[in-house]
DNA sequence: CAAGGCTCCTGATAGC
DNA sequence: TGCTATCAGGAGCCTT
């Protein structure tokens, strides 16, 4: 499941591979790939045909291109089984395949490949946020922690202020963005915290720490080229990353802790999974 | 307005 | 063998 260390993988290629190239071709495949475009799918071919990547963005799990001349850009999201992919034109489309983005060189195509089409593209405005620039459609999205602008004593202050749990907080992209399943439960398990502890009950120094153990998982799993647990993300050159190798706490359901052997429970949350220790990540005490 | 839950989707897998 | 149920989950959208 691509979260911000997938993603990122994914932009250092796509800044590598097709910044500076100018698009020449735009095959939408699949409805649901280009349903955030509501303009449709002949708009969307028209605006990119003839315009050159200037470079390539990323703001938690949301990707874009800045197109060269204008204010607009080209967003990615991969959903939950996106791929973006560098394959020559004469490789053949696979099943799943999307969207293709070909250049005026010939070279590499862009293609978007979804099993699940939770993914998809669309071109936005992109909008002042100084001193950054993101594109309108993602303006509520708020910055990731490897941002250098994320103000990390305005989120332990925010989290302090509201009623809800801290796994629940960690996924609110509105509130810290490019965390998802298996990068939350990785992270309240370095920082020994239960999913469900209320995050105006956590102390500024617990939500300290669990700030820097998100940063140093997602530092980790960048070196290991992003995580792939069921080979559905792979990086632009089809590399699957192997940081799933290095997880202590998501899918691994009844194996020993790594701090303390006890076996690590996985319970139902939200239509998903939890997984966590439950020595060393104590639920918390029933409010009297 | 904040919080929480529903829903979109496909393919692998388990169970009968 | 072939059917049905379950699971994976990001994030927009809706309800409370």
């Amino acid at each position: 499941m691509p979260e911000l260390p997938e993603v990122e993988t994914v932009r250092a290629g796509l800044a590598r591979w097709v910044v500076g190239r100018t698009v020449a071709g735009v095959d939408s495949l699949h409805p649901r790939a280009i349903r955030r475009h509501l303009a449709g799918p002949v708009d969307l071919t028209n605006r990119l045909i003839g315009r050159r990547i200037s470079s390539a963005e990323r703001r938690g799990k949301y990707l874009w291109l800045p197109l060269d001349g204008g204010p607009d850009c080209l967003i990615g999201h991969l959903g939950m089984s996106g791929q973006l992919l560098m394959l020559g034109p004469e490789i053949p489309d696979g099943p799943h395949l999307r969207a293709r983005l070909s250049f005026d060189d010939g070279g590499l195509e862009l293609r978007f490949v979804d099993q699940r089409t939770f993914g998809g593209l669309q071109l936005d405005e992109l909008v002042l946020d100084p001193p950054g620039t993101v594109p309108a459609g993602i303006a509520h999205i708020a910055r990731d922690p490897l941002d250098d602008n994320f103000d990390d004593e305005r989120w332990i202050s925010s989290a302090r202020s509201r009623n809800t749990t801290i796994k629940r907080l960690l996924l609110d992209q509105a509130s810290i963005s490019g965390v998802g399943n298996i990068y939350a439960d990785e992270a309240l398990w370095r920082a020994r915290l239960h999913g469900d502890r209320v995050t105006s009950r956590l102390s500024r120094p617990a939500l300290r720490q669990l700030l820097a153990e998100l940063r140093t998982v997602f530092a980790d799993a960048l070196l290991a080229g992003g995580t792939s647990f069921d080979s559905l993300y792979v990086n632009v050159n089809g590399e699957s990353g192997y940081f799933d190798r290095s997880l202590n706490a998501y899918g691994r359901l009844g194996e020993p802790c790594a701090r303390c052997g006890r076996p690590i429970t996985r319970v139902k949350w939200m239509n998903r999974s939890s997984y966590f220790c439950p020595n060393c990540q104590r639920p918390p005490r029933p409010m009297a």
